[in-house]
DNA sequence: AGCGCTTCCGAAAGCGCTTTCGCTCCGCCT
DNA sequence: AGGCGGAGCGAAAGCGCTTTCGGAAGCGCT
């Protein structure tokens, strides 16, 4: 058997130098831009390296001490459209900036939470955005956290969007203030009879959540122990779910929360199956306004957050030189009235 | 002023040799699952590497020989539900497989792919999976292609989704067999004077559709040059005035076909605005079955393709040996018939 | 006992790059 | 003229790891 040609390994910075007749390191200032070089001589490397079709190889790069130029983002699920736009607010950002962007989901898994952390760390990321989740379940929210903050006393910088657990710089939606508007809406529509599809029992935005509605219940001098609340997942499927047993338990209802859009969208869905006009017989809201959010039927109410915004905004916090104490910055919301919240009959 | 304390570097692998009393060469064999040590030397060292919090450094692993254990991933847009659903089916493989995923958006820029597709380079990715797109554009398609054909040459795998004009391993929708079910639907339901919703004319995708489209209605003895065809972008509001061009031109059409959902969609939106019930006055029709379209009003009939089996089979291609020849995948697809489509009156 | 084998481990080379250090050459001041 | 400083470049160290290569035991066999 005659030996197979070896394929062409790519040129390395040494071809260049030879080929441009400089030494490696000159080579490498020209190429990296550093000082310690004539124009001249930087340019003709220049033109030598793009000749040759150079690449440098940024393993070589980050571990001789150069940067390196990847940033982590860690999401529940791309397909998740809340995820998505904050994914695609991130990658924006990096491939704007020049950053490549590794990332992975835990399909809601806090378990794999901490794995894809590791991951990460084994790639030498220096900046890490974790969207989503803020587990607060015993053991494993803990046991992020502790890596986390190994993490950062490593010098790695972590920036969270919507979870306010982690001693890091953080993108927060006022969740609480957003679902309270959104119950002064339901409220001033007439509504008094209102159940509620939650969400994870251990994710902080949950909580958030129904603090703000809690809140504004209160305000209207309401008991809101009255308040049927059905836990969900977050998932359009869920959402469906969570509404058939709200109901079927709780029939007299004027009103259905959902503590997300996806889940509001699974709840008009079963709805409209099980023949209940909306927002005639029964208003539903959602919150996030995911761009699906308008072209369901009846379009729904919801509140808008920023989410392309948000993903931008975590990610220029992560790349900046760290600060004495955790950045916090706020995010806007806006209460966005729809067709499918209406007075209750 | 003091000097700060210098944050902790992470352990490497020399010191997890050393707190196990072993050597460098035995340390990393028993962390790398290779040969050459004794289960219980094995044993020892990764309990001594988990105790310290040991992560190995993957630039020095991939500059030393070891496997890039990194894919990518170039789509237009993560936050389109088409890309999206595409990226959850290669993060479920690249998780699973314990890859890490670089995922870069072109933004519908044939330019930015040619971008990312160096940028992937630069780091050494060794698998590479192109999702969307497939310009033919002059120029830019060419400078694409060459740069895959020395990326192959350099040993690089690349697998495509859904675009077939590169000599590599793909994953293809048989869109014209598709787009010919959908027409046949609708001339099977009566309709004759129908109008379509392209898109960008660089796509092969869109040649692809419209073949497919253009040979049913062949089929059926009609003349297609009557069929009027309007440029889209793929997006929902281009979309939406697409559909305002379309019919402002020709208001008596009873059928439109968009080329994707989103378009659909868009449409959907414009159409009832525009105060024309869909489908008793006209009917729409999608393309791609993206989560969405079962939830607009009304729900869109559409050609369903398996998006998430999509990518995971592009990642399971790019991951195995090459083959002597480049590998075709097609995928099946299936006509989803809802509400959005009826006779014509 | 003595030989060769296998099994397990350590020493050292080298992956491709950045960067420190030091040398050379040139222009300038005294 | 002689000396000095700075600019421009080259040699070489090392980043943290994988992987040959070679040596040291331990085994069964004659």
């Amino acid at each position: 058997m005659a030996e197979r040609p070896s394929p062409p390994s790519p040129p390395r910075l040494i071809d260049v130098a030879k080929a441009a007749g400089v030494s490696l390191a000159t080579a490498s200032r020209a190429l990296t831009g550093s000082t310690g070089v004539s124009a001249e001589v930087a340019a003709h490397v220049q033109a030598v390296a793009t000749r040759v079709g150079y690449v440098p190889n940024s393993h070589a790069r980050a571990l001789a001490g150069g940067q390196a130029s990847m940033v982590g983002l860690v999401v529940h699920d791309v397909g998740d459209p809340y995820f998505g736009e904050i994914a695609r607010g991130v990658l924006r950002e990096t491939d704007s900036r020049g950053y490549l962007a590794l990332i992975s989901q835990t399909e809601r898994d806090p378990r794999a939470e901490l794995a894809r952390i590791r991951a990460l760390r084994a790639h030498r990321v220096t900046s890490i955005v974790l969207a989503g989740s803020g587990y607060v379940e015993a053991g494993t929210e803990s046991d992020i956290a502790a890596e986390v903050r190994s993490f950062t006393a490593a010098g790695g910088r972590v920036a969270v969007i919507g979870r306010h657990h982690l001693p890091v710089d953080a993108v927060l939606p006022d969740n609480a203030a957003g679902a309270a508007t959104l119950m002064r809406h339901l409220l001033g529509l007439g509504h008094r009879r209102l159940g509620v599809l939650g969400g994870p029992a251990s994710l902080t935005t949950v909580e958030d959540r129904l603090a703000g509605l809690r809140t504004a219940y209160g305000e209207a001098g309401l008991d809101w122990r009255a308040v049927p609340v059905v836990p969900g997942d977050f998932t359009r499927e869920g959402g469906a779910a969570a509404a058939a047993r709200l109901l079927r338990a709780h029939p007299g209802l004027t009103a259905v929360v959902a503590l997300n859009d996806p889940m509001a969208v699974g709840a008009l869905s079963w709805l409209l199956n099980a023949g209940r006009r909306v927002p005639e017989e029964i208003s539903v809201a959602g919150f996030d306004d995911v761009p699906v959010a308008r072209d369901v039927y009846p379009a729904l109410t919801t509140i808008r957050l920023p989410m392309v915004a948000m993903g931008r905004q975590a990610l220029e916090l992560v790349l900046r030189p760290p600060a004495a104490r955790p950045r916090r910055r706020r995010t806007r919301h806006e209460l966005v009235v729809r067709a499918s919240t209406a007075p209750p009959r």
